[in-house]
RNA sequence: GCCGACGUGGUGAAAUUGGUAGACACGCCAUCUUGAGGGGGUGGUGGGGAAACCCGUGGGAGUUCGAGUCUCCCCGUCGGCACCA
């Protein structure tokens, strides 16, 4: 045995060793529970970060954990392949898309061999090839059979310049990002997957996902967004035609005090008002500019415009200005709300620009309204006032008798209505799946017969920027309509990447299957037991996943409901960024490794200097890892310099997975150390671990104890999921094992115990640090392979002690412990504490009003 | 703007969920060791105070015998917002 750690030749050794077995290859159908470990597969982007080795790691801690724990455990890995950055850099360097993502596949499934994951790499696959995606197009075509999928038109970002659409992401400040010139709206055919007729089951399924953190549900349920009104109308006349106005409201007890109705630009109102009105026509126009981020149109001034034309409010009767307005959605209700400017802060700041009436038609508790300013209880349910015959009705009734007299007239019923919006796939880029159609000039757009899939996307194209190559491409654009043989062009718009990864996990229970989208052994494998990825997916993978699945489950594919049964949502890997104002102006950004920082002597940061010329940098604040900032740490370096198990044990031990990680160099020295003087402690002491006869009972009670509590401790936290307190309690162990009081242990005590607290130690530390783990285990005579050791069980018998340290306080302040026998009565422990002079000391003279004895706690005196 | 989180020593954090705040580490200080390049051991380390004690979990109020934990208000930071993945 070696008398240094080598993490290197240790590591390097023993993933030989789990390759040559096929260690973790998951048996389908194997006689044992089964434990689907699933962490989101990454893009392809270059090499690892440390997003993605916190995620992994993540993963293989519970994948290994519950192998131990008797499970068959199944923990695949892919890749979500295509995607915008594959067309940047092919711009950047004249590479084709593919050929940059095989690449970075390559080198990143090295990346990953090197971590040591416990991956059944012969279901790896790649969303980017044609066996893959042609399951996209199959399982497409029957959405489009069941009108699950259909074509309309909707908006994008529009360059006008590079005449291309633009991502949100390469839209900065309204701006095109390549040519600067200002973003347009643009309205183009588009086709949309109806996840809206799942928005019921969507939101009433999340309360069956007990696995779920509570905020993603609610994250989700306000996303899906269900919300009862009622739909109104406001008739109007219009040209001499009768037509009606509809909105949508959450409170019809204020339709009394409408004074306004707000359209959105882009409504048939608007259009029709703005021929003949040119000032009208370029507001609309200005409304139009501009990007289509929702966060951008919530945040941008309100303005609003006259129509020149009038409604009739439902119930009075009475004149109400139609206005267009910039905060109007188009894509929420009706595309047109009543203006109460009484009682919605948006309309009240609008009447208030605008000079329009304020009427408040809503008493809350009799507090006084004052037109002058708003305030957020305005906004609050009430008592109707000022609103003629509903007039003293609360919010419910008042609801309900509103639109039982809309019902009357024919003007209105109550509604629910979703936030969610149907699912936009069409993506007008070339590096993804192509959607299967062809527009043919005399049967319209035709689908492609399943025997003509998959629709092969061509892998040698570099795009350059302006727009999608594969319109430039007649090998692919020219096609014969499936229908009637003539010549016809191919779709040339590909699917959003979301549709990719909504359905992957499926794939791995069976990714050598050739002739179906899935088999039968998806519902042995399926649902994931335990997904692991980032908060950032909280909500749209999340979402489209589960509405994925449930269409494949009415399509008779899958029998599951739900796809992910439990949910971990990791925190972000954080890093320093340091930056200095160069002579020009600029901001030049440094990396942490290249900054020397300054302390004073109690440890407290007093500054930063750049190591190359000695000269301050500032710090600005801690962020998320980017390339943009600089502040990135390389995992292969980490690897390189210390092993993938202290990469492991730090990221473990610095925080809890839910929780952000800061990056910090000498956290990772620490982990380091650790292993260090494990394997240092292994040797020094291996002729104790050979061959001895020493059992269990002959070690110290106490630390014997305290081992088995920390045993303990690590198996609570596994449960939870906490690991930075596992590997708390695995240096506990370590500290202990190495303590004064178990070196001077006699008889054969110290040999019982180091050779249980070893074999202990090991086995909590493998599904972390599972080289070392390994290479212990077997040096030190436990066994060939510790990956299928059992679990080592707590023994109760050594947790059992005589007497105990009872905390006493008098008025809950902290004033000294008393020892008690284990079994002493509620009785005797007061007796006890109000004798003992420290106790007196404070209770002197004092009536004793009550004695709370929390039992194995704390005695508190009430006086 | 809307939705969702999070704020504990110089730092990462712990507190078995309302019961000794700061476990375990990092850093720093002291000290020992002939250690040579990034080594190892021991002790100390929330603030104040000579001590008894007092004060301390972003700020303010409240509930409770008892609050880091529960309630309300405020401040700050972060994530998502439908074409980044």
């Amino acid at each position: 045995m070696q008398s240094q750690y080598q993490p290197a030749a240790i590591e390097q050794q023993v993933q030989q060793e789990w390759a040559a077995k096929n260690a973790f290859r998951a048996i389908d159908g194997a006689n044992k529970p089964k434990y689907y470990c699933l962490s989101m597969f990454p893009y392809p982007s270059g090499k690892l970060h440390m997003g993605h080795v916190r995620n992994y790691t993540i993963g293989d801690v519970l994948s290994r954990y519950h192998r131990m724990r008797g499970y068959n455990v199944l923990q695949p890995m892919g890749w979500d392949a295509f995607g915008l950055p594959a067309e940047n850099a092919a711009m950047a360097n004249s590479v084709p898309p593919a050929k940059w993502t095989y690449d970075n596949i390559a080198y990143m499934k090295k990346q990953l061999k090197s971590l040591g994951f416990a991956i059944d790499w012969e279901r790896e696959l790649a969303t980017c090839t044609p066996e893959y995606y042609r399951w996209n197009q199959w399982f497409f075509l029957r959405m489009l059979e069941k009108g699950l999928a259909y074509k309309k038109t909707g908006t994008v970002n529009w360059d006008p310049v590079d005449q291309t659409v633009l991502a949100n992401e390469q839209v900065i400040d309204g701006r095109g990002w390549r040519t600067g010139a200002p973003v347009e709206k643009r309205e183009i055919p588009m086709y949309y997957l109806a996840i809206t007729k799942y928005s019921e089951e969507l939101l009433a399924s999340l309360e069956t996902l007990n696995g779920w953190p509570e905020r993603v549900k609610t994250m989700q349920a306000n996303w899906i967004g269900k919300s009862f009104g009622v739909r109104l109308a406001f008739p109007y006349e219009l040209n001499g035609k009768a037509d009606k106005l509809w909105v949508f409201t959450t409170r019809a007890d204020t339709v009394m005090g409408v004074t306004f109705v707000a359209v959105a630009a882009e409504h048939a109102l608007a259009t029709e008002a703005a021929k003949g009105n040119p000032q009208l026509a370029a507001f609309i126009e200005e409304c139009k500019r501009g990007g289509v981020q929702e966060a951008e149109l919530a945040t941008q001034e309100k303005k609003g415009m006259k129509t020149g034309l009038f409604v009739s409010h439902p119930l009075t009767g009475e004149r109400i200005e139609v206005w267009v307005g910039n905060y109007v959605l188009m894509s929420y209700g009706e595309g047109a709300v009543m203006g109460v400017p009484g009682h919605d802060e948006r309309d009240f700041a609008f009447a208030k620009k605008y000079g329009l009436p304020i009427v408040p038609v809503i008493d809350v508790d009799g507090r006084p309204y004052s037109l002058d300013a708003w305030q957020p209880w305005y906004a609050d349910h009430g008592v109707c006032v000022n609103s003629g015959e509903y007039d003293g009705l609360d919010f419910t009734a008042s609801v309900d008798a509103i639109a039982a007299d809309l019902k009357a007239k024919g003007l209105g019923e109550k509604q629910v209505t979703w936030r969610l919006r149907d699912w936009g796939i069409s993506r007008q880029r070339y590096w993804g799946c192509p959607i299967p159609i062809v527009h043919c000039k005399s049967c319209g757009d035709v689908p492609v017969p399943d025997s003509q899939l998959p629709v092969v996307l061509p892998e040698d194209c570099v795009p350059d920027g302006s727009g999608n190559p594969l319109n430039k491409l007649p090998s692919f654009l020219d096609a014969p309509c499936p229908k009637c043989g003539n010549p016809a062009r191919r779709e040339t718009d590909t699917m959003d990447t979301f549709v990719d990864s909504s359905w992957y996990f499926l794939r791995y229970a069976c990714a050598d299957q050739d002739g179906k989208m899935v088999d039968e052994r998806v519902n042995y494998w399926l649902p994931v037991d335990q997904y692991i990825g980032g908060i950032e997916h909280a909500i749209l993978h999340l979402l489209y996943s589960r509405f994925w699945t449930k269409a494949m489950r009415d399509l008779g594919l899958v029998k599951i409901d739900e796809p992910f049964t439990r949910l971990l949502t990791q925190g972000m890997v954080l890093n320093e960024i340091f930056s200095r104002k160069t002579d020009s102006g600029r901001i030049q950004y440094f990396n942490p490794a290249e900054v020397e920082l300054q302390f004073d002597e109690t440890g407290k940061r007093t500054g930063a200097l750049l190591k190359a010329d000695g000269k301050p940098v500032e710090s600005g604040g801690i962020r998320t890892m980017s390339k943009s900032k600089n502040n990135g740490v390389d995992p292969q370096a980490l690897i390189e310099q210390f092993g993938a198990d202290t990469a492991r044990f730090f990221m473990m031990f610095t925080s809890p997975p839910e929780d952000t990680l800061a990056w910090n160099d000498d956290g990772v020295e620490g982990a380091y150390r650790y292993l260090k003087r494990l394997w240092k402690f292994a040797a020094d002491n291996r002729a104790v671990f050979d061959g001895t006869a020493a059992r269990p009972a002959d070690a110290p009670r106490d630390a014997r104890r305290e081992l088995h509590q920390h045993l303990q401790q690590a198996n609570f936290d596994y449960e939870r999921k906490q690991f930075n307190t596992v590997a708390s309690a695995a240096m506990k162990i370590l500290n202990l094992l190495e303590s004064d009081a178990v070196a001077k242990a006699t008889g054969g005590g110290r040999a019982a115990l180091l050779r249980e607290g070893m074999s202990v130690l090991l086995r909590i530390l493998s599904p972390i640090t599972p080289h070392i783990s390994q290479a212990l285990w077997r040096e030190l005579g436990f066994g060939t392979e510790i990956l299928d050791a059992p679990w080592p069980p707590v023994d109760e018998s050594a947790l059992v002690r005589d007497e105990i340290d009872l905390v006493v306080q008098v008025n809950g302040k902290h004033r000294g412990g008393v020892r008690v026998p284990s079994e002493a009565s509620r009785e005797a422990i007061e007796r006890l504490v109000l004798a003992s002079p420290s106790v007196q000391k404070y209770v002197d003279g004092q009536t004793v009003k009550k004695v709370i004895v929390v039992p194995g706690r704390l005695v508190n005196i009430v006086v």
